[in-house]
DNA sequence: GCTCTTGTCAATCAAATGATTGGTTAAAGG
DNA sequence: CCTTTAACCAATCATTTGATTGACAAGAGC
């Protein structure tokens, strides 16, 4: 016979139960559902089925639709952050902003579409984390103008939106890309090239910082 | 006793019925809803009211949202098209182009939902519009790179479309505007600066032609 | 073992939403 | 006038959608 083995008390990941996981799997498809068709075109049925759980689930776990898309923003906001090391001079830094359009397509794409779902100041609660994450590039840009190396009329926090926006197009514009390149604007070669093409842009606008 | 007055028939504007006017009241209704909600967002009943007409009439001139979104997109892109007179140098250009945020709000809006609702080139009926309005302006940067005032690296599709984008941004981007400068994106104050800057930047990139 | 908590699900609900139906009346054509 | 056409509306429908209810079972604690 076999001698009762010392049942060591499972892993999470083995539980058939773990609430842990079960939350995370929700902000998962959330993030997806949310990401591929904004709040108002998510479904939470797509949610629940996306998660492999009961739709029930996301109001016990978040009070709702809405509550969850704010649970979802909330982490999806803590984890980005690490973009590029400080030190990276500013093309590579855009270089590394528009790749992310590669690493993260879901998370650029909710940025985008928070752009447009956006009301004012009001109800938006990662503001601050979004002028925090772009402020020192600002001030990058700044002191390139203060070294003169940049026109004094140019607005640092103007181009500072314009790089930004023209990093995020793939995301943005894939419509003008297609129709004018002729090329899948998700593919990797094609956004690795942009990502690219950027970088070059900053440096004919004369963003080095030597 | 009154003679009878030769009565003239009445003019479109004074009939009671006229469809061609409930037509138009229902597209640009269409159109503002759409702009501020996006298709998923928009609500059928939200334009027969702001038509001041009945629901019905939606599906009894266009059979339906998808119908009326695909007639509203029809006259929307037909309109546009008159940006520019052809002569207008390349920095000038742009800064009208971003100033259509302020013509055309709704146009830029919709412009960007349908950029995050773009599934693939099938079902995008406006695609050789689009290319056609961009084609020239791609021309002009060609040639400018051409004449070596260009670095022979840069793709002028790739910095059309990232200069079309950064136009976009007080549209796509209001979020992050209003966060860093603490100003509201679709003032006519903060547009028309934007616009200079853009402008601007243009002329730093070298898009002067002389 | 027993109980109590709570994570999970199936079934269902009420509201919203896009669409349809049937009737009504303005206006055009005789 | 009278008839016919078609623009228009009120009422209603079927479906979708987010949310709730109630049962139940897995674990934790005893």
């Amino acid at each position: 016979m076999t001698s009762p083995r010392p049942r060591r008390s499972p892993t999470p990941q083995e539980r058939q139960r773990d609430p842990e996981r079960t939350r995370q799997r929700i902000l998962d498809a959330a993030a997806a559902e949310f990401a591929e068709h904004g709040y108002a075109g998510a479904r939470t049925r797509g949610i629940a089925t996306r998660a492999g759980v009961n739709q029930q689930l996301v109001s016990y776990y978040f009070g709702g639709k809405e509550g969850l898309y704010r649970a979802m923003s909330e982490q999806w906001q803590q984890r980005r952050g690490e973009l590029s090391p400080p030190g990276t001079p500013l093309p590579e830094q855009l270089r590394g902003y528009a790749l992310e359009a590669l690493r993260n397509p879901a998370g650029f794409r909710m940025f985008a579409w928070s752009g447009l779902q956006y009301t004012g100041p009001h109800d938006d609660p990662d503001r601050e984390a979004r002028s925090r994450m772009l402020g020192d590039s600002v001030t990058k840009l700044r002191a390139l103008q203060d070294d003169g190396r940049l026109p004094p009329e140019l607005d640092p926090v103007c181009l500072q939106i314009m790089l930004m926006a023209a990093c995020m197009a793939p995301t943005t514009l894939p419509h003008v890309i297609e129709g004018l390149c002729g090329v899948d604007p998700r593919s990797p070669e094609f956004i690795e090239h942009f990502a690219d093409q950027v970088a070059l842009l900053a440096r004919v606008i004369g963003l080095e910082e030597n």
